[in-house]
DNA sequence: CTGAAAGCGCTTACAG
DNA sequence: CTGAAAGCGCTTACAG
C-alpha cells in the first residue's frame, strides 16, 4: 500500500494538497488536482483509515454488541442496523459474544480503543452495572433496563406483551398454560414472565412454570420436560419464537396437533414464524422502529451525555395458526 | 479518555515504561510496575487501538463479508468463524454487503484500510476479477472460484451434491423433477444447477427448471410459478435449504402432501433444517470444517502470496424427511 | 491556492 | 531497567 507521501512525490505537490483533493477540504487548483487523481488511479492509493481515524477520533463506525450470533431475532436487527448505518455512511461493526459477560465488556471496550463513534448494545443480562465506568462513546442499551452509564434505552413492553399473549390463550378455551420462561438474569425473560405470573394471580390461575435458555436446543429438551412435568397442558406460552419453534418440532413429532390439542404462542415474530407450517402465533416487537430509534440516538451527537433516557415501545399480538379462538370451529 | 502520556505523568515515569508494563514487552522494576498498574486501575485507561494498530499495521482482525445477513447458512459460518477468531486472540469483524458488488469492493479496501490481518470473502457473484488490483491483505474465499487476485479458495462439491440428490430423488421415484435453480452468475448456484442439468442429460430425463434468488420471498413466489409451469411434478431440487423451506411453506398451503406427492430436497443443511417440521432432506456442506479452513488459511501468514491454491471439500445426503424411498413404505 | 509543521496516541530501536 | 526520540500515515491550523 502507498502512502499519502508517495502520491504527493508522484504528482510533484505536498501531501496536505493531497489529503485536500481526497478529502474536498479545500480548493485546489484543477492542474494539480487532476496530477493528484491520475497518481491516485495508477497507484490504486487507499488512504489508511487507521492514520485518519487516529487524529479524526472517528471511525465512521457503530458497533452492535450481541449475545449470539445464532438467534435470528438478533441478526435481523443486526440486518436493519446495518441498511441504516450504511445509508448514513457508517460501518456497522458487529460484535458477537457468546453470552459472556467478559466477552461483552471486552468489545464494549474494544469498540471505544477503535474510536467506534458509538455502540448499540444487547446484553447479555440485566445485571447491575451502577459501577461501571461511563464509556468515552454513547452507549445505547438495547432489550434491557439495567441501572448503568448507558445513553438511552430502548425496549418494548414485554410485560404487556405477555398479558395480551395469556389474554389471547384463555380467550382460545386455554385452561393450563405452561409458561417457558427465558433466562431470568435477562429483562426480556423477567418481564414476560412477570407478566404471565401477574396474569395468573389476577385470573386466578395456577402457574406452570419452566426454565428454558433462548436457543434450539434447550427449547428442545425443556419441551419434554414440560410435557412430562404437566400432562394436562392445553396452552403454551413460549419466552421466545425460536423455543416455540422447538416446542412445536417436540409436539409435532409426539403427534399432538395443534392447536388442537395444545395451542402454542411465541415472542418476537421472526421472519422464520411466518414461514414455518403452521405459522406461529407470536407477539410482535416492531424492529424496523427499534432500530430506527437505536441509530437515532446513537448518532445524536448534539448530546452524548449519560441520560438513560428510556423509550418503551409498544407490542402487538399476531394471531397465526398455532392458536384458535373458540368461536372460530373449522 | 485518558492518554498513555498521562498515565506516565501521574505515575512519574515515561511513556515507553507505561507501554512496556501494558505490553509485557520488557522488564520493568517491581516498584514502578505497581505504580503504573495502579494508576491505570484508577484512571481506568484503555490504550488507543487505533494508535497501536497505526503503529503495528495489525488490528488483529479478520473481516468476514457476507452478501446476506438474512441467509441463515452465512450467519451460521459467520458463529463458527467468529468463535475461531475468538479463540485465537482475533476479532471477527462481519460486513455485510446485501449482495452488492460495489458494497462488497468497498468492504474489502476498508477492511485493508483499518489493517485487518486477513479478509474471508463469501462473494455475491462469480464473476471473473482478473483485472481486480490485489489487496495487501490475504484473501480467502469461500463458495466460489472466480479468477482473481485470490490467496485461496474453499468451496464444496456443489456439482457432485446435485448429482447426488438427484440420484436420491430417483431412487424416490421421482419421474419429475424440477430444479428450482439459484442465481447463475453465482458459483454455487451454476455448478449445482450443472450437476442437475447433466445428471438429466445422462439419464434421459427432461429438464425442469425455474429461477430463484437465495431468500425466502423468492422461493415462496417462485414454487407457486413452478406448480404452475409443471403441474406433474413429483419432485423438487431446491437451490438451498431457506429456498426449500419457502417451498414447503407453499406446498403445504395448497394441501399438497410432502414427501407422498411431492418429495423435496435443499442444499447445505442449515440448523433449521432438522427443527422444522417435517424435517429437511438436504445435502449437507461441512460447515465446521469449511470455517476451520478459511481461518487458517487466511492466518498462514508465512505465505501471503496470491497462490489461488483450491479446497474442494466434499458434501453429504442428509435424508430426512421430505423424501422417501421406494421401498420405505410407511 | 499551497506547503511546512505539529500532532493524533502509541511503540520500538537506540543509548545509557 | 529506563528515557528521549523518531515514526506509523494521516489532517489541519498557520502562514504566505
Amino acid at each position: 500500500m502507498s502512502s499519502i507521501r508517495e502520491v504527493a512525490q508522484l504528482a510533484g505537490v505536498s501531501p496536505a494538497t493531497v489529503s485536500r483533493v481526497i478529502n474536498g477540504t479545500a480548493q485546489v487548483s484543477a492542474e494539480k488536482r487532476k496530477r493528484i487523481l491520475d497518481v491516485i488511479a495508477e497507484t490504486n492509493f487507499v488512504p489508511n483509515e487507521v492514520a485518519r481515524s487516529l487524529f479524526k477520533r472517528s471511525a465512521r463506525t457503530i458497533g452492535l454488541i450481541i449475545p449470539s450470533i445464532r438467534n435470528p431475532y438478533f441478526t435481523e436487527l443486526a440486518a436493519e442496523l446495518d441498511e441504516l448505518a450504511a445509508a448514513r455512511g457508517y460501518q456497522l461493526s458487529l460484535r458477537n459474544v457468546g453470552y459472556n459477560m467478559e466477552r461483552e465488556w471486552e468489545a464494549l471496550q474494544q469498540l471505544e480503543a477503535v474510536n467506534a463513534d458509538g455502540a448499540i448494545l444487547i446484553p447479555t443480562s440485566n445485571a447491575d452495572r451502577s459501577d461501571q465506568r461511563p464509556l468515552s462513546i454513547p452507549l445505547v442499551v438495547l432489550d434491557s433496563d439495567f441501572n448503568g452509564p448507558v445513553h438511552s434505552y430502548i425496549y418494548c413492553d414485554y410485560y404487556q406483551g405477555a398479558q395480551m399473549a395469556m389474554a389471547h390463550l384463555v380467550e382460545c378455551g386455554c385452561r393450563e398454560i405452561v409458561c417457558i420462561r427465558g433466562p431470568q438474569s435477562t429483562f426480556s425473560g423477567r418481564s414476560r414472565y412477570m407478566g404471565y405470573r401477574d396474569f395468573c394471580l389476577e385470573h386466578g390461575i395456577r402457574q406452570r412454570v419452566v426454565d428454558c435458555d433462548y436457543d434450539f436446543d434447550a427449547g428442545l429438551a425443556m419441551t419434554e420436560a414440560l410435557l412430562q412435568r404437566y400432562p394436562q397442558v392445553d396452552g403454551i406460552l413460549a419466552c421466545n419464537d425460536i423455543v416455540a419453534i422447538s416446542t412445536y418440532k417436540i409436539l409435532h413429532k409426539r403427534n399432538i396437533p395443534v392447536p388442537e390439542q395444545i395451542q402454542l404462542i411465541g415472542f418476537d415474530d421472526i421472519t422464520l414464524s411466518g414461514l414455518i407450517s403452521p405459522e406461529l402465533t407470536t407477539i410482535r416487537q416492531p424492529v424496523k422502529e427499534i432500530a430506527r430509534l437505536a441509530m437515532d440516538l446513537v448518532l445524536q451527537q448534539d448530546e452524548p451525555a449519560v441520560k438513560g433516557g428510556r423509550h418503551v415501545l409498544p407490542v402487538s399480538l399476531v394471531v397465526r395458526e398455532t392458536t384458535r379462538r373458540k368461536d372460530e370451529t373449522e
